[in-house]
DNA sequence: TTCATTTGTCTACAGTCGTAGACATCGATA
DNA sequence: TATCGATGTCTACGACTGTAGACAAATGAA
């Protein structure tokens, strides 16, 4: 029986923990093919080959690792997407959330940077997708439109590349308050629809030209 | 005098720029560390140690490769945003270039999936700001605001991404219409612009509060 | 204490990478 | 024909990679 409140000089699990948390890092900076399976270990204050003693081969950490941080609710703040104001809450979070010194979305960064390698890829993208039908579930069921909600997703990805990974100084230099005001209208464009208008309570005010053109 | 119309087994010119479209084509199929000297001197028909005697290394090449992909002018189409509806011209140029077969837009896939490695990403974002002025230059004049082209360019990013990287389903098989339509305000928001309002008097009261949040 | 299990490390191997240096071959000119 | 520069290849090296197998140490139960 376990009594003693010092294990061993580490549990299993934590370990395991450990190293999925060094592995979502490296992933996240280096990509697949990028983060070494030794650099990893380091991180998690172990040896390379403990890393394939608990995740099997270097594969199989990244699938967990995707996994894992793909499920974390950081990504996208979904729980915002019901709120009055979905798209200035969109905005808001997707701009905080790409702060300079803020934790980067790594869904999007680890799934970006190691598409260059052909099974990552197959994996991230089944990741996704996934996650996609999750968070984006409502924003569909209301324009109606999975395009719309994909197109969404493009921008929230496009977005965070161009300023955690390209880091565009146009993007790093601005001010976030700047930066919510360009992008809440266009999420308000995404989220209410163009093609159905089901809600007219709904205030647009910089979009009624942008509309007009919208055929 | 050089009066034979079959020179030597092929001109220096010749050998270069064979190596150079080898090297696009290898760098945006797998990034900047997943392509090989050796895999890019095979598509180029020539042999690992001749590109890195007309190149100096492979740094070297990348910079030059991301050079000539960033000029050409299939990226962005820019010559397409001087027409009367430079929305709706943009989005269907994106959306046509991003078509299932179509030539990739090389640019973006080589600066994405070399972000990971370091030295590559500072190359390619010197690259990709320089084309960035070049090509937006009338958008940043326009609206005043870099940080507006600099999302545009986020939502061409995220867009391509999402299409041609990833391959997200709501994308691929939807027509490309709907996506068009889906695009094109989005496109005239970021055009316009709404921080200096030239034309309409309508004001942002959404703004107020996404400005308290954002510190 | 004794012993088996868990937790972890060390060494090594086969492969790939970028690239340095020596060597080969062709084309035009003298 | 003889020669020289341009064009290109061959071999090899050191540094990396993922990971297989043998070994070590600590822990909990007997």
């Amino acid at each position: 029986m376990r009594k003693s409140s010092i294990p061993r000089r580490r549990s299993s699990a934590e370990t395991r923990e450990a190293i999925l948390l060094s592995a979502r890092k490296a992933f996240a900076q280096s990509g697949y093919d990028g983060a070494g399976v030794r650099e990893i270990a380091e991180g998690a204050g172990v040896t390379a080959m403990l890393v394939n003693r608990y995740f099997g081969s270097k594969e199989g950490l990244f699938a967990e690792a995707l996994a894992a941080t793909m499920a974390s609710p950081i990504i996208l703040a979904p729980q915002n997407i019901e709120l009055a104001k979905p798209a200035e809450a969109f905005a808001t979070a997707l701009v905080s959330i790409t702060e300079k010194n803020a934790t980067p979305l790594e869904g999007f960064l680890i799934l970006l940077r190691s598409a260059s390698s052909t099974r990552a890829a197959e994996i991230g993208r089944e990741q996704i997708e996934k996650h996609h039908q999750k968070t984006m579930a409502a924003l569909v069921k209301r324009s109606g439109a999975p395009q719309r909600a994909a197109i969404a997703l493009s921008l929230v990805a496009g977005f965070q590349v161009m300023r955690q990974m390209v880091g565009l100084t146009a993007l790093n230099n601005s001010s976030d308050a700047v930066l919510v005001r360009i992008l809440t209208p266009l999420f308000e464009e995404l989220l209410n629809g163009n093609g159905d208008e089901p809600k007219s309570a709904t205030r647009k005010q910089g979009l009624a030209m942008a509309k007009s053109r919208a055929k």
